[in-house]
DNA sequence: CTAGATGCAAATGCTTTGCACGATC
DNA sequence: GATCGTGCAAAGCATTTGCATCTAG
């Protein structure tokens, strides 16, 4: 199945990145990868330059489908492989994260984006808005240590029909 | 990637189910089915029972994989296909229900299991354990609420390691 | 120059489908 | 006996991998 994803950010705090803002945020995740690569003694390479341009270019979460469909249509010398390899390397750089919402496709987002991973998805439009709700994490934690349970990653998922299909549909 | 699944059921109420209880909730299910059948005017066929016989029996989240391995270990004559298209069928008739953990498996359990899905996943063992905690409900639905959204289903999945694999590694 | 990266194509793993045969209503 | 289900094998997907070629350090 495939499903075309937009993303209403709605975060607590800023809803409104200035453009420098988002500039500085992109050069720091840029920086994060390029120290990782000298680390891992990994190579700077043309792809993956632009692979990281168009993912942090995009801002929302996304998968390879939709970011190899952008870098194809500037520059046609990519393969999906490539791409695959490229989001994986982020994830592993800590930069972006990985996930799922149930449909074959492996999603990624920006790290930076907060610890909690909170998702409406429209069952009619496939689209995700992401939200944010601190309030709900202390109980979930409270919750997994009465039963001896470790967290480490938190994540919940709201399916239902957004505002904008409730009031196209009636 | 396969992942052997064991569930502990820790739910609000009755944590230790009779078999009495247990004998009933599987008679229910299966007249719920028969009924969805008859009214679709499908066949109550011997697959379907006994694939649906393994699903109640195993009384936790599975997927086709386990079924499947359960099923040819008695009654060698049933194909994969037919499984999945059974789990399907459950699904549609509601007396499943449908939902993924981002590893590429497809799970269902049984849909009497409550309204609300919460589960621990143990990124070590791949054990998974439901919970119940109906406090965050209705914090997560004013959330949504308040962004226009209706929802249909709720899903919290906490990621770390449980108490068995925190023991033995350490 | 050498370890690592790319791109293609082939392979993989889960799931679905086409189709001839078999069972149910 | 008409319709629907089954089982197998083949097809479909998203994703991964093998390998010859290319390139950054």
């Amino acid at each position: 199945m495939k499903v075309d994803v937009i993303v209403f950010e709605c975060r607590e705090g800023s809803l409104l990145q200035t453009e420098a803002v988002v500039t500085q945020k992109k050069q720091k995740v840029k920086e994060q990868f390029h120290l990782f690569l000298t680390k891992k003694r990994l190579k700077a390479t043309l792809q993956r330059n632009l692979i990281l341009d168009a993912f942090v270019d995009l801002d929302r979460p996304t998968h390879m489908d939709e970011l190899y469909l952008i870098l194809r249509s500037k520059h046609s010398h990519i393969g999906h492989a490539t791409v695959y390899r490229a989001l994986r390397l982020f994830a592993a750089a800590g930069i972006a994260r990985e996930f799922s919402l149930g449909d074959g496709l492996t999603r990624y987002e920006l790290a930076g984006h907060g610890k909690r991973h909170d998702y409406l998805v429209c069952s009619d439009c496939g689209t995700v808005t992401e939200f944010d709700n601190s309030s709900i994490e202390e109980r979930q934690l409270a919750v997994a240590r009465s039963m001896g349970f470790t967290v480490e990653a938190l994540k919940i998922e709201l399916r239902g029909v957004c505002s904008r299909c409730l009031t196209q549909s009636g």
